[in-house]
DNA sequence: ACGGTCATGTCGCATAGTGACATCACTGCT
DNA sequence: AGCAGTGATGTCACTATGCGACATGACCGT
């Protein structure tokens, strides 16, 4: 038998980022993908739940990152969810607008994938919730919070990815959220 | 042949409904579901795009009352949205709380009839943000006004299944709303 | 009665995803 | 060295999803 494979997880996450941007997404087997990363289909299998989830191998360190900036805050609620997502905004997506733009034109063909990336975002939102409730907030204003602050990012990552990358993921999130909150008093 | 099926689509959306509910989902094959009804699994793809879709034959209905509402308001966007909740709420779900309670169990219990339920809800906020254009409002003002007039939803919504149902889905998007200005003016 | 739709059934197929078992590299112990 | 155990991987077989292609029979207008 092979070796064990070194970064098998990495590699067939690489592999089906690639396949999916040559072929799409439904053209592309999970037999391919592991043959690209000279492994079996069993083997993706066994590191990933389906076929969608190599795409999304990056979310746990999205996670962390907006867990720990949600926990070492001490604002209030809404500025607390506004500032970790800036603050992943300035850690991960920082000089990877071309990558971010391939991976996401990949989602946006497929509902399939799009669906995925809902569920995503819902856990994420599902983690911060509990990190704010960590902190004492009461359940609905985390929800409240966070759901908004999620939203807010959601619309500053669509407007990044739209314009040419002039200003930073960081900013945008800033000027969304004060927008937001115009909104939300009665623009 | 059989004559054709009156009602077939809401036959066969009446026989998934009961055949998650005794068994679960992912215990329900679709030719169980066709089987039911009287009909053949090629008639149910025929019908419904997929085995999840047949939980959520209700959103066109949806949909439409919601954009209606949105079309009809001239209030300020944000409220435009929570007052089309609000129509939603007393139109659909009044006197559906039990009915409403297990299907959401149903989708509860599943994460891929999460991911579907994320998906249609996003739709549902998309049609609405183009019903809020349509009036002239500007594109990230209708998504902000629509994506949180979505949050306040899903959060009275959850509050209504949770607590016995003392109060109206309608009162609680309006306890919500509140709730939310609130948050995002920094509570 | 005849021809044309149109909903449905039948058949076959590629693929997703999983359980069970075999295999091999590596580890530690004797 | 040798040997048992562990853990990652491969192989095989299987069920279910979802769809293309074609057949069939009920209904409708003329």
């Amino acid at each position: 038998m092979a070796r064990w494979q070194p970064d098998a997880r990495g590699r067939l996450a690489a592999a089906a980022l690639e396949l999916f941007a040559e072929r799409g997404f439904d053209q592309t087997t999970v037999t391919d993908i592991a043959a690209r990363a000279g492994l079996d289909k069993r083997t993706f299998y066994r590191l990933f739940g389906d076929k969608r989830e190599a795409l999304f191998s990056g979310s746990e360190l999205l996670e962390q990152t907006l867990v720990a900036a949600v926990a070492a805050s001490e604002a209030a609620p809404f500025d607390t969810v506004v500032a970790a997502y800036r603050r992943v905004a300035e850690e991960i997506f920082t000089d990877r607008l071309e990558t971010v733009r391939l991976r996401q034109s990949i989602i946006d063909s497929s509902p399939e994938l799009k669906e995925r990336e809902l569920r995503k975002m819902g856990s994420l939102a599902a983690a911060v919730a509990v990190a704010l409730r960590a902190r004492g907030v009461d359940e609905v204003t985390a929800t409240l919070a966070t759901e908004s602050g999620a939203t807010v990012f959601r619309v500053a990552f669509a407007r990044w990815l739209g314009s040419g990358g002039g200003s930073s993921l960081a900013e945008l999130v800033a000027e969304v959220a004060a927008e937001l909150r115009a909104v939300t008093a009665g623009a």
